[in-house]
DNA sequence: GGCCAGGGGATTA
DNA sequence: TAATCCCATGGC
């Protein structure tokens, strides 16, 4: 973002200017488009832009000239702006920079011909650490949805009980409503969200968040994951995929594996297992991607996503199109 | 107009 | 335990 589109144009506060230099295996695109957040838009600089503890930032990357496959993050944002350390400290988390995702990336394209190809197409991934409740409720959106709607979804629940933060180019900046907010509304609240029977999940969920102030959600990074897991599954509205989810993507959790339906076509499709057989899939995930699945489940998610939509045929071709090979054969008996 | 979307919950068998 | 149905909503 240039100096001047941010002084001239936002009422956000002073905007500070975060840098991490020589940073390698990141790409934008592929951090924001994977579908972990709902909140970053592409800017036509090729920045992003989002909304992030209350705070509005903006996310560029410059390559190296060297094009030794490094690069500049580059970050404008307000959040705590007056304390470097700690907005160093945030950011480096928030983008996961202390992670040698090169080893990782060779870890688990040694022997795996099908990851190679993911890697290839979004290399550039990093699991990032979002905000806890942010993403519980996000994820509690996600079910039975499709992610254009889900960052719509969003966006009205955060426009109608978000705080409004500032204006960026004319248009109001909100946060994500807080834990309090929601856990006081009633359900037809939030109707105008358009959430559909999720909206109950979220104001029962948001209740029983709020008994304890948030504390056990806030302190899911340092509890050990079955634990963790279990508090999660007792919300209402999270099932074994969305309480992954969250783990992975605002607890640090990186061994879990979420499975949705892409990733049943995917192990279905590209690993040959049965397509209903959740549980193997579980299995082969713990024990092919170990301490590393939920980055794997990343690299694989992203890639059929994107093979779909840019070259629907070979996806077609490699039996990714629903129904699975499994169900094309039972049909075929009958 | 039926199918699908980053599923979960309740009921059934 | 595993399968099945239903749950709102909107894009196609």
């Amino acid at each position: 973002m240039e100096n001047g589109a941010v002084s001239e144009s936002n009422m956000t506060g002073t905007l500070v200017k975060t840098v991490f230099k020589n940073v390698m295996d990141f790409d934008l695109e592929d951090i924001f488009e994977c579908g972990q957040c709902f909140r970053w838009r592409r800017q036509p600089d090729g920045s992003y832009s989002g909304i992030v503890e209350g705070s509005f930032a903006n996310v560029s990357y410059i390559a190296g000239e060297d094009s030794d496959g490094t690069g500049d993050v580059k970050i404008w944002s307000n959040l705590f702006a007056s304390d470097r350390e700690r907005r160093d400290r945030y950011w480096r988390n928030y983008f996961d920079l202390d992670r040698n995702y090169t080893r990782i990336k060779r870890i688990l394209t040694t022997e795996d011909s099908v990851m190679r190809k993911a890697v290839r197409t979004g290399g550039g991934i990093r699991i990032l650490n979002q905000n806890k409740w942010e993403t519980l409720i996000s994820f509690i959106i996600s079910q039975n949805n499709n992610i254009p709607r889900i960052q719509g979804c969003i966006e009205i629940l955060c426009r109608e009980h978000g705080r409004n933060i500032g204006l960026l180019h004319g248009e109001p900046l909100y946060s994500f409503p807080s834990v309090d907010r929601l856990s006081v509304l009633n359900e037809d609240d939030l109707d105008v969200c358009r959430l559909g029977y999720r909206a109950r999940y979220i104001s029962q969920a948001a209740r029983i968040v709020a008994m304890d102030g948030g504390m056990v959600l806030e302190d899911g990074e340092s509890m050990p994951k079955a634990a963790l897991e279990e508090y999660l599954l007792s919300l209402p509205g999270v099932g074994p995929k969305v309480a992954n989810c969250v783990m992975l993507f605002s607890m640090k959790k990186a061994e879990v594996f979420p499975i949705d339906v892409w990733m049943r076509r995917v192990m279905a499709g590209l690993y040959g297992m049965s397509e209903r057989n959740l549980s193997g899939m579980q299995d082969y995930a713990k024990r092919n991607f170990g301490e590393y699945g939920g980055i794997a489940q990343q690299y694989l998610f992203n890639y059929v996503r994107k093979l779909k939509r840019d070259d629907p045929t070979t996806y077609a071709r490699l039996g990714l199109d629903s129904p699975s090979m499994e169900d094309r054969d039972e049909k075929r008996m009958i």
